[in-house]
DNA sequence: GCCAACGTTGGC
DNA sequence: GCCAACGTTGGC
């Protein structure tokens, strides 16, 4: 899963309103890969720069909506990288203080997988107690979030996938 | 659309 | 380095 390392790898809950980017536009993209850019969070920058790998596994979250929800998995093809869209005046996320020698933003390209059969909803997480630390509960303005295999188990197992 | 919880900024 | 003001996020 993790080529290069003898490390197991790690699980990851991304979150985006899907009015902006959803799980159907990662399967819909060529290749069906992309760049998370415009991560503009320290503490979300930080996952991304130093812990996010290669062979990662990610939760797809949708937020902002009705039924906020995990909808699907993803890969990290790429692990963290400067974020090119900071340099970039007319992107959305420029960020004048960034520069080449100093990107201060990463990013990491994921990689659709598969959809769940039964989204699991912000609800349904919250109704687990086995879910009760899951920074989605209590920090969910996080918008990269660490997930431990257990957590990643159990949210899979109620979304009606098999590991 | 409201508002609570956070994060960031900037004056001192 | 403190902290008030401000901006953003995201559930509801």
């Amino acid at each position: 899963m993790n080529p290069g390392t003898m490390e197991p790898g790690n699980y990851w809950l991304f979150k985006t309103e899907p009015g902006c980017f959803s799980f159907e536009d990662l399967k819909n993209r060529p290749r069906m890969t992309e760049h998370w850019d415009g991560v503009r969070n320290y503490q979300a920058r930080n996952l991304l720069r130093d812990r996010v790998r290669t062979g990662d596994l990610v939760l797809f979250y949708h937020s902002s909506i009705p039924q906020p929800a995990v909808v699907g998995i993803a890969e990290v093809v790429r692990g963290g990288y400067p974020d090119f869209t900071a340099l970039d005046p007319d992107a959305e996320h420029f960020d004048p203080k960034a520069s080449p020698t100093n990107p201060i933003w990463y990013m990491v390209d994921v990689r659709y997988l598969e959809p769940l059969p039964r989204p699991v909803t912000l609800e349904q997480i919250r109704g687990n107690p086995l879910l009760a630390c899951m920074p989605l509960v209590n920090r969910s303005r996080l918008s990269i979030q660490p997930v431990t295999p257990d957590e990643w188990r159990i949210i899979l197992a109620m979304g009606g996938l098999k590991p």
